[in-house]
DNA sequence: CGAAAAATAATTGCATGCAATCCGTGCGAT
DNA sequence: ATCGCACGGATTGCATGCAATTATTTTTCG
């Protein structure tokens, strides 16, 4: 039980733990839209609102600029990251190259255990959709992230997990930033039906679900205005 | 001439450049065995070499830590990675799903330019090859790795060559602490017939030769022993 | 009144000091 | 002789202070 929670290994980090659980605070905030791309992130005002030195407050930011969702200037500060449409199809395209791979050799693990893991996922997920207001919302957007997190976990690769954890946490930004319809509705059909190929090992069939997915997931986003999407980033700063 | 040092972008991360150069400098020396697994890596002593404090040299450790080449322990210290057969096997397979990506994504971008530096990187790596002693044999490990990373640029997915980054670095302290033969030579020749495909753009051929190439890179490993194996971590530290 | 220059305020870069933690060692008890 | 335990050394964790840099505001001159 509570399989998920655990996702990602509590791997010994340069710094301290402290400092990595506010970076999860912060990861969190930034992929349910608590904080806008953009929004500035300063030592001292994390270090405050943590209760923690300037110094634990820099690590996490380290930390997530690491992975992307952060941007830092030198003697400027940190800003939550304002992905261009470049980057936003550079994601994508990732996801469509990882995921496929993702899928068949979860295929070949996938065990009862997580069979019901995924169904959990998915109760998870409709729960939140037949909810209303904004912090069903974001609920909403984080586990419909975190299907693909648990699609990374069942297929046992640590570090294309890790990857994914890094890609999913980036698509929430770009979706944040470019994304049409909220969220896609239709998202969640779609893990159902992946789930249902999973559970039956159907290789072929699961993969043809989890590109479509994507696509559908890209195809979501307004990312034909490269002159605008330039334009926009750069007076949002 | 020298444009393959400049392959990874100068994006200004969290701590100042200071501490990435210190990070490409420890890098290079793990990538080409002057630091060997399991290395103690203290951050008193990396200041000191580098006259720098130890907030500097610990930015340096969390960022290689972050990669993956490094591993500190809570209150005692980084040291360099001592991968796993585990570690080892998902970092190949990583490899085997991103790479024939990045082949497929350059055969459809390359150009004149980009053909000639993968020319360029093809006479670097004869030029190691034929040369003698220890300091040739590093620089030819570090060369042939920088092919890879080559493909990833001409593959013009940022994000995925900033993950082959990751995996190449991480298959050099792979191969040093498993490899049998110490640098497959007739992996050069493989890089010349890939260039040829991709030059001629030649999706299929230049996919298959990526992979079996990959796979000829495994193939010269020792990850037969798994209980040896765990044993073997297990009492190494 | 407008524009350039200088001072000011805010923020990060970096070094250092002290406290906390962990490991190894030696002593004593069983 | 072995096990438990306390002490000492070494190393990192973290907070804070000062210097450097950037952006903003004010001042001054044309």
């Amino acid at each position: 039980m509570d399989a998920k929670s655990e996702i990602s290994i509590e791997r010994d980090d340069g710094a301290g733990d402290r400092a990595q659980r506010i970076r999860d605070q912060l990861r969190h905030a930034i992929i349910d839209r608590r904080l806008a791309p953009g929004a500035k992130l300063s030592e001292q005002e994390v270090g405050a609102l943590f209760d923690v030195s300037r110094t634990v407050a820099k690590a996490a930011l380290q930390m997530l600029t690491f992975e992307g969702l952060v941007r830092t200037e030198r003697n400027r500060g940190a800003f939550v990251a304002n992905p261009s449409i470049e980057e936003a199809r550079q994601i994508f395209a990732s996801r469509r190259l990882i995921e496929p791979g993702l899928v068949q050799s979860a295929c070949a693990r996938i065990t009862e255990t997580d069979i019901a893991a995924f169904h959990r996922q998915l109760d998870e997920e409709s729960r939140h959709l037949s909810s209303r207001g904004p912090e069903a919302r974001r609920a909403e957007i984080k586990a419909s992230g975190d299907f693909h997190l648990l699609l990374a976990d069942v297929a046992g690769n640590t570090i294309l997990a890790k990857f994914m954890e890094e890609l999913v946490a980036r698509s929430s930004l770009v979706i944040a930033l470019y994304g049409r319809t909220g969220t896609s509705t239709c998202g969640h059909q779609e893990h159902r039906e992946i789930v249902n190929s999973l559970a039956n090992r159907d290789v072929e069939g699961a993969t043809k679900l989890i590109i479509s997915h994507v696509d559908h997931i890209e195809a979501d986003l307004d990312l034909k205005t490269p002159a605008q999407g330039s334009l926009r980033s750069a007076l949002m700063l």
